[in-house]
DNA sequence: AAATGTTTAAACATCCGACTTTTTAATGTT
DNA sequence: AACATTAAAAAGTCGGATGTTTAAACATTT
């Protein structure tokens, strides 16, 4: 045709409110802890009833801009996006998206190893502590197998943390969270838990030692090694693939 | 105290609805495409008003989940939840958490060299092609200024996308987004444009000796100049520095 | 037949106003 | 000073009336 047109979208009442607070929010016009007018003000303000008001304020909600508190001090608050409703986000993502084991370890294979090359730089001594009492917690809940997750996950949380950099938390924090929906739909037996603790002790001789390539290689056997586990571990009515879960 | 008290949250009834919605999606009872019953009757179904269902819609909307559609063969439909909606969450939480400059270099470092090597090895031919245009309109565009941002932009997808990996697409469109606030900020001169174009060019040059070390190693530099010469430029206003972007 | 126009009904969208609940601040009481 | 009461501001909930959109069924024309 020579032209493009576009489809003409319809907008809501609420979503046009919606997009008008939020532009006004990523302009700088509203600014951390600001207060909204009053629902019944601000409707007539904007010339709508105050039902397609809530509405656009449900929405801003759900993305973490906005927090509303009932009763007589209350109203709607600007809000910072914080770390989880990101989070939320990602987990809900990778549900759907349902990305195959392979693609989790390669992210993770980018990323981690050079997160402990730093590590081994920067570590304190009472980091140091943290990590081998993560690690001997571990190994004391081996067969109560309920708080295993919970010290993996703290475990390379620690890590990541140390790099301060809060992107790369969100990532592998994001990616852990994901992982763990499969970890716990695999039957992980005890062999694979050994297995896991004693990647965890290799990083932290690694760490002690100071030495980044030690500890970079440590954490690359580690990755592939918990891939290899799952890839291998199977229970009754699912079975995991490189490609992702399969429903026998 | 020795003990953790958690604040009694109170349920608005939208919000409980919305989290149903949520909990019987992710336990796999609603499935993607199925539609919910009509508001009237659902809203009987919870025993609840329309008007909270319709807010429990909004929300579930903004994370994604949840399509809308009017009229007659219209109601709400679960969605699977999109790229784009997950990146607009992440733009969202890096505008107020403004990390700075040198953590999205970090995450570059840490991944965009990796993917180059990837490249190196299984690139097509039309996609080298497309690289190589992408670098030509680039330089034709050198004083436009406007067009520039969006090429730069497609050629780190396109390297990006090669690797098949949509996580590692996901985190580097996000960042690149996010960049583009800043760069729009401070005042890219010609010679900043020609750097950029000349680091891609000895990518692409790499890419077709298909030499991965190279590759990554051209990577490494390009994204490092273009720390240093956005570190380096000012405008009237701003200042940008590592950690991030001040009002003088 | 095929294209075009018309009607209908299902479903969401909006509005409104009355009423409820929550929360804080002011006031009073012991 | 500590506690109880009350008042007011604000969000939360409800339900019915009315508007708008959309797809499908039906009718008309070419």
């Amino acid at each position: 045709m020579g032209f493009e047109f576009e489809a003409v979208k319809v907008n809501r009442i609420s979503q046009n409110i919606a997009e008008q607070i939020r532009g006004a929010i990523l302009a700088g016009e509203l600014k951390i802890g600001e207060r909204l007018p009053p629902e019944k003000d601000f409707a007539k303000h904007f010339g709508v009833s105050k039902s397609s008001l809530r509405e656009a304020y449900r929405a801003l909600e759900a993305y973490g801009l906005l927090e509303i508190r009932q009763g007589m001090a209350g109203g709607a608050f600007i809000k910072k996006v914080d770390f989880s409703t990101v989070k939320d986000s990602l987990v809900n993502y990778f549900f759907f998206q349902n990305p195959g084991l392979r693609n989790y370890t390669q992210v993770r294979m980018f990323i981690e190893p050079q997160v402990v090359g730093i590590c081994a730089e920067k570590i304190t001594a009472e980091e140091l502590e943290y990590l081998e009492k993560n690690i001997s917690d571990m190994e004391q809940e081996i067969d109560g197998k309920r708080f295993i997750s919970n010290l993996d996950i703290a475990f390379h949380k620690k890590l990541v943390d140390i790099t301060d950099n809060e992107i790369i938390s969100l990532i592998v924090e994001s990616i852990q969270t994901a992982l763990i929906n499969i970890k716990q739909i695999v039957h992980t037996d005890q062999q694979f838990l050994i297995m896991v603790c004693d990647g965890h002790k290799k990083i932290v001789a690694a760490l002690k030692e100071r030495n980044p390539e030690k500890a970079r290689k440590a954490m690359q056997e580690h990755i592939n090694e918990v891939e290899e586990g799952m890839l291998a571990s199977k229970n009754g009515s699912m079975i995991i693939t490189e490609k992702g879960l399969l429903r026998k």
